[in-house]
DNA sequence: CTGTTAGCGCCTTCAT
DNA sequence: ATGAAGGCGCTAACAG
């Protein structure tokens, strides 16, 4: 039913090439041929086939984005700064959403090689060893953002130091004079191969040993990602022997389950228990949490940002930027009793 | 670089056709000749093109979402059924986010017409006159998952009785005894057409009517989606001359800024003010809100089958389905003092 | 069962 | 400046 570029050559009396350059905008037509065709395109509503003109072109106008679990606030939010920066350009966006292992691996393995996007973009899912391969081998640019790997210098991406933001986190509770330091996280080895809960781990252990605190291995507790996973491990620190003063959650949706046992355990936040979350999200604003706040939309703009500069200039060198993290002081912490 | 289709014939010694009946699971292929073919696929590290693929089938293998404001949880959740639908078909997703209504008209417009999708999903933006001749002249099919219009019967629907969650949700304040009931909303008219605050009103007014209450206009504030409007509406409604004793907020994240404004005015929830929301975000259940719960995730699972059913039979007539509210009561609503 | 061939709709030389 | 022709990689119909 649709109208093809033949039938538009047809009716403008010309032939398919001069169709084509008019659509490509070509400065090699006259203008009166130039308007009898634009004249026949209207006529016949012609638009051309975006199908067609990728399989010729070798190009696909299109932006794959592989995120985990897009339901979390941090990962929407960094998406978000994706789909504002890429709606500004001629590329579209293709959303794979990741929630199990056979799923990542399938989306790192085979979403590169299906030429069916023109860049990629991940988010948070590092690869490992095995997926190195896979990812070498694609010939179309690739960013990562908020994902890690030795050998991935050859990759644009764009970082969070989480170190540096755990260090950040955990000093701000040294400062107030807090000794008994918990943290509360996502499993440090998971089959995604998350980096952050590890990362901001090590900045917890810094900020520890800089300032002459033990580390002690039972006021770290890792489970599920979630509220009601790190409500039961706050549960469990709390009615322990010793629990601690100030409790480090690694993701401010963990923050909200720690606060939730507090509340049930009878201790007022900050007065018996001080409370650091990770992210800000929005409705840590609400709850008046204290929280390390990430540019999440900026580094999806960045991202998209980088991306498209190597698409128009592919032989960029690959770039590794840092964005900054800022302490957030809200309600949820207090000096130490 | 990427190896063809011919690649494969020739190290496998067969035609093209074997292969591609081979790729295809065809069962015209006899079992060593298979064999040999996924060898040399295997060889070759061989992926077919999808855009070649697409352009000889007619096909896209690609599904449009087009969604407003695709960061408020309500959409969220839709969106993440329709992705999770979607990922266990053959066909990919690509996401239209609209937060302007420049875009809103862009994506409602054209999308449709590029052809570079089998089938679109709308979620929440309803048409309105203008954009009628285009999507009806659209030839792949369309589903709207809570949007309405009274020319849509052509289109598949998945509905939510917004009409019936406001009555249901007033008349659970009026059996509680309020009779001073508020209602916080969006505009009732908006640049995008969204149509479940003005239909929520109607069922406030119905269950007011029904039961003897009569409709103060003063009681009804809109303003601006978000947590921190609804905060300044409920604060001017508790501190007029004839505060209400109930408040129905028209989503959660308004029912949370509703609660700020209380606590602020130092009244108790729900000794002191009721308040109600709508949607059953997650941060309901932490708050302990009560709320109309929506099934939003199955919503989109829903729209998905449906679509990919008349993808599969396109003789299927449309039909529009409705999916149930139900009252969740929390903490947040009690006896009128 | 399997190889061959004709498109799918467009872009891009290559002549003219 | 323009028309004709070849090709992008694959599927499907047609002979064998």
């Amino acid at each position: 039913v649709a109208a093809t570029i033949r039938d538009v050559a047809r009716l403008a009396g010309v032939g398919i090439g001069t169709v084509s350059r008019v659509i490509n905008n070509s400065p090699l037509v006259s203008e009166p041929t130039r308007q009898r065709v634009m004249w026949a395109i209207e006529e016949l509503a012609f638009v051309p086939n975006q199908t067609a003109r990728k399989l010729s072109l070798g190009k696909t106008l299109t932006i794959s984005v592989i995120t985990p679990f897009f339901t979390r606030p941090a990962f929407i939010e960094r998406l978000r700064g994706i789909e504002q920066t890429l709606a500004k350009s001629a590329y579209e966006m293709t959303l794979y959403n990741v929630e199990s292992v056979a799923r990542r691996d399938e989306c790192l393995r085979e979403v590169p090689l299906r030429e069916r996007t023109d860049g990629i973009i991940i988010l948070s899912l590092s690869p490992n060893d095995a997926d190195l391969p896979y990812l070498e081998s694609v010939k179309v640019p690739i960013v990562l953002i908020d994902a890690q790997h030795a050998a991935l210098t050859r990759f644009t991406r764009i970082l969070i130091d989480d170190v540096a933001g755990g260090r950040a986190a955990v000093n701000h509770l040294i400062e107030l004079g807090h000794r008994q330091i918990a943290y509360i996280s996502d499993p440090l080895e998971t089959p995604f191969n998350f980096t952050s809960s590890r990362d901001r781990f090590t900045g917890y252990r810094q900020a520890l040993q800089q300032a002459g605190i033990a580390f002690r291995p039972e006021y770290h507790l890792q489970g599920e990602h979630g509220r009601a996973p790190a409500h039961r491990m706050a549960k469990q620190l709390l009615s322990a022997a010793n629990p601690p003063s100030a409790i480090f959650a690694a993701s401010d949706t963990q923050a909200l389950g720690v606060l939730e046992a507090a509340r049930e355990s009878g201790l007022r936040v900050p007065q018996d228990l001080s409370v650091i979350g990770y992210d800000d999200i929005e409705i840590s604003e609400y709850l008046g949490i204290t929280t390390m706040r990430q540019q999440l939309y900026e580094s999806g703009l960045r991202g998209v940002e980088l991306l498209l500069a190597s698409l128009a200039d592919p032989s960029l060198a690959p770039v590794c930027e840092y964005l900054p993290v800022e302490l957030v002081v809200r309600g949820t912490t207090a000096a130490c009793p």
